[in-house]
RNA sequence: GCCCCAGUGGCGGAAUGGUAGACGCGGCAGACUCAAAAUCUGUUGCCGGCAACGGCGUGCUGGUUCGAGUCCGGCCUGGGGCACCA
């Protein structure tokens, strides 16, 4: 068999690479304070039993930065593990009464060898479950740690519950006002719970993100905009017939006398007081606390509400009384948990105003079409805009800002309240009613009240004996666990049965990983103080507020609690976009999997085994609901990691959404193939052998070689795969059309087929090291540096101009490089087709851009 | 409802305000083959033209500029997040 018919055998060359770099260890490190450290670490998976597309893509670009960083020299931490708490193992658990401890296990023992097969470059030494006491533990003794420094405290706060399964559901588990279940009408209840101070940082959390200059611009927006810094005032209104006063919180004191109403939260005490003793109100409260927790929910329900009778007295006018009405759009988390409402200046006040007819009066008035606001205010819009005080007694004809700082300046010199500066953000709450989370570490003492867990009982371990048959939580059912005696008087008492977030293990995670061994400690501080902060994260962009922010909060905590040097936990954040596929559905509608649809006559789509038709949707995200998935282990086991990787890699950026297509990956494999093709078949002058002398084919190549060495190396500096894949193939392109027998072609030829086993090193490692080992190479293509291009090869010495007349392309000029703009306009307007286009008329302005352009403007 | 993002050939995408469509996929034509697959070569934004060439083109719409895919205003469509999915 000639070498022409040989065919490259992905899984023996990747089961073979994978074996020798596991050997030798290539990928174990260790603190080296001589060499700059680079700590690459992806989001971590939830280990639901197997990999999904979703999971290969994040993986391959954080394996391409590690390896690239590890070529530029870097001692590089590249660690994985599993963010192995969660429902989704009790739902399991549930349905297929299989304990959520195996279950888990058994899914990462499962999910660890696809990884494994994906040739990623993990010291997997380092390797960390969440589930584990020897890793929750140490959260516990953060959490007591929080305790002491004052960052934990104890409120009622609302769940949603279902009565008939009596358990709290999650958002997600809501689903139309119902449990998804149980397909009860869900109800908010109040549970007494902990929750961490991160509004304590929230403005150091604002602030710090000016310094993190290499997270995406949107992320950064997205959590200033949900910390939601507010300056405004806190005002107290009198309430008639009453001695208690209620407190508002206003963002536009400026608009005080434009005030129609009061409205208050449905959960706020006032609400609950009146209800006692209004049937009406207590009915509405009630449909109030039907609504669900979560904010979309509230804000997309009609916005409605109820006079409860009382007045509120206006704080700039004793004689002035509004109606206080309780209101379904008030948040009780926000600012006070009440408004005062001005129709003419607020969108939402006008729509309730109408609604009850409550009436405007308009009190900022616009420098221009002042009858337009008013038109506008008459058919339901709202000015929210600058202007000038009116109707507003001392405030008139001040600008909006001055006549807040006057406003604000009167309601402090009455004592009615004060200028403020209010959060969006609320504190976390991080008890969950559930058996597969972290305990938390306190006990319930009827003497002495809520009790930490002394430290040398940590850790506080989740019994495994527990049972699903029934509804609620199996801690609280289970008949011994919780019952221990109070640490403080020795008295018989009863354990905290709630557990935490999940939110909780993957706020610390990563320093973990700098440690991951020490069983005393959290983590090591000298190796934290080495490895942190983590240089650059990836995952993907629906994490971009609440994980991210939560281990920003968490991370500030752990420092000011002395476990840590840094509070920032990513200085560098990459946020990847989904996989996704067309849909396909059956005649009768049914969701079909990929591989059940097959192409029909016509570029139609046939059911593979029936032929029956099959229509094809558009591309969305996979998703196990719409069967539009394609399972990562059968294209790694037919096309090898390699393909899947470069076909992840090479079609879109990384920040964007990815169409799987079976073309696609068709194309990535030719490509693979195609290069180890090449190599084998070269005619190579030994490894090593001086440059003979170059004819103009050999040396065009080799300028091709080396400015794609360099714009590659640029390309992954800034994450542009998709770029430097396609600069590498262009190159490979070069190189194959090299003429048999140009001057020197076969020395261009090595040294660019080496050039490009180091550049795809990082993306297709397996066959970069085959490669390297065909072409001669010296040792293993993972512990060679990353290849420098001679600048020489880079400058080009002369350039092409585009000619433009009038902004319209006419025609290109060659011209030496950095030419001065007089010898372009006159070679530019000597041009037989700009002069055509002139039509005989003068130029009036030449533009002259060099190296670039001129455009001439008649 | 609120916050954020995206929209470019048949498709995925390139393009410091300066030659729109790099690279790939798909299509078409050809070479090799008994044939097919694989591979290789050429071609390929749309419209008109034998051609040279001309016109039109970056979701829609208005603006800034000598010049706009890129900047600004208004819209449309799709996606992410909204605090108990992870």
């Amino acid at each position: 068999m000639s070498r022409a018919d040989e065919r490259y055998n992905v899984k023996e060359t990747e089961a073979k690479w994978q074996h020798v770099w596991d050997e030798r260890r290539c990928f174990e490190v260790s603190e080296d304070p001589y060499c700059p450290k680079y700590y690459v670490l992806e989001m971590f998976p939830y280990p639901s039993g197997r990999i999904h597309m979703g999971h290969v893509r994040n993986y391959t670009l954080g394996d391409v930065v590690a390896r690239y960083k590890r070529a530029k020299g870097f001692n590089v931490l590249h660690p994985m593990g599993w963010d192995a708490f969660g429902l989704p193992a009790e739902n399991a658990a549930i349905q297929n009464k299989v304990h959520p401890a195996k279950w888990t296990r058994e899914n990462i023992a499962a999910m660890r060898e696809q990884l494994k097969s994906m040739g990623l470059s993990y010291d997997w030494r380092r390797e960390v479950a969440t589930c584990e006491p020897e890793y929750y533990r140490h959260e516990q003794k953060m959490f007591l740690d929080f305790l002491k420094a004052g960052l934990v405290y104890r409120k009622e706060s609302w769940v949603n519950w279902d009565p008939e399964e009596n358990t709290v559901l999650a958002n997600e588990q809501v689903i139309d006002g119902r449990g998804w279940r149980s397909g009860a009408l869900v109800e908010k209840r109040l549970l007494s719970q902990w929750f961490l101070k991160i509004t304590a940082y929230a403005q150091d959390l604002l602030d710090s993100l000016a310094t993190l200059e290499r997270w995406p611009e949107r992320v950064r927006l997205m959590q200033e905009n949900w910390i939601g810094r507010s300056e405004g005032a806190r005002l107290m209104f009198d309430l008639a017939g009453r001695s208690d006063r209620l407190e508002i919180f206003t963002t536009r004191p400026d608009t005080l006398f434009g005030a129609k109403f009061i409205a208050i939260a449905a959960n706020h005490p006032l609400a609950a007081e009146l209800a006692a003793s209004n049937a009406e109100l207590a009915e509405f409260v009630a449909e109030c606390n039907r609504m669900g927790t979560s904010e979309a929910a509230i804000e997309t329900a009609e916005k409605k509400g109820l006079d409860t009778g009382l007045r509120a007295v206006h704080p700039f006018d004793p004689a002035w009384t509004l109606p206080v009405y309780v209101a379904n759009f008030v948040l009780m988390d926000y600012g006070s948990g009440a408004i005062f409402g001005c129709p003419a200046h607020d969108q939402r006040d006008l729509d309730f105003a109408n609604k009850y007819g409550l009436g405007y009066t308009q009190v900022v008035e616009p420098a221009a079409d002042k009858d337009g606001v008013v038109a506008a205010i008459a058919r339901g819009e709202a000015y929210t805009g600058d202007g000038t005080a009116i109707n507003s007694r001392f405030l008139d004809g001040l600008s909006v800002e001055a006549a807040k700082a006057e406003a604000i300046r009167r309601i402090e010199e009455t004592k009615r309240g004060e200028r403020t500066v209010n959060f969006r953000l609320r504190d976390w709450g991080v008890s969950r009613q559930r058996y597969w989370g972290c305990p938390i570490p306190v006990i319930h003492c009827e003497s002495c009240g809520v009790v930490p867990v002394p430290e040398a009982d940590l850790p506080v371990r989740l019994p495994e004996d527990v049972t699903f048959d029934r509804p609620g939580n199996p801690l609280d059912h289970h008949p011994t666990w919780k019952l221990v005696n109070c640490p403080c008087c020795g008295k018989p008492a009863r354990r905290e049965t709630d557990t935490f977030d999940t939110f909780f293990e993957s706020s610390w995670y990563f320093a973990r990983y700098t440690s991951p061994d020490r069983a005393d400690v959290a983590f090591d501080r000298a190796a934290a103080d080495y490895w942190m902060s983590v240089d650059q994260y990836i995952g993907g962009i629906e994490h971009a507020v609440l994980h991210l922010l939560y281990s920003r909060f968490f991370t500030r905590a752990l420092k000011d609690c002395g476990y840590l040097g840094v509070k920032e936990p990513f200085a560098g954040l990459l946020t990847q976009g989904m996989i996704c596929h067309e849909t396909y559905k059956s005649a009768d509608g049914q969701w079909l999997y990929p591989t059940e649809v097959a192409p029909g006559p016509g570029g139609s789509l046939i059911h593979a085994e029936t032929g029956a038709p099959v229509t094809g949707g558009r591309s969305e995200k996979m998703s196990k609901s719409k069967k539009n998935v394609v399972d990562p282990a059968g294209i790694i086991d037919g096309y090898g990691a390699d393909t899947a990787r470069l076909f992840m890699l090479s079609d879109s950026p990384p920040e964007r959404d990815l169409d799987w297509t079976e073309s696609g990956i068709d194309g990535a494999w030719r490509y693979v193939n195609r290069l180890w093709r090449m190599t084998i078949l070269a005619e190579l002058p030994p490894r090593g052998a001086a440059m003979p002398e170059l004819g103009d084919e050999a040396l065009k190549a080799r300028r091709l070689v080396h400015k794609t060495i360099a714009q590659v190396g640029e390309d992954l500096e800034r994450f542009h795969f998709n770029k430097a894949v396609a600069r590498i193939r262009e190159m490979t392109n070069g190189l194959a059309e090299i003429p048999v027998g140009a001057k020197g072609g076969a020395w261009v030829l090595r040294e660019g087929l080496e050039a490009a086993a180091r550049l795809i090193g990082p993306m297709m490692p397996h066959l970069a090291e085959e490669m390297w080992a065909e072409l001669g190479g010296d040792g293993l293509l993972v512990e060679q540096a990353w290849p420098v291009a001679e600048p020489a090869l880079l400058v080009e010495d002369s350039v092409t101009l585009a000619v433009q007349v009038n902004g319209k392309l006419r025609a290109t000029i060659e011209l030496p490089k950095d030419a001065d703009s007089g010898l372009a306009e006159q070679t530019a307007l000597a041009h037989p087709q700009v002069i055509s286009a002139m039509s005989g008329k003068l130029p009036r302005k030449v533009v002259v851009v060099p190296n670039r352009i001129v455009n001439v403007v008649v």
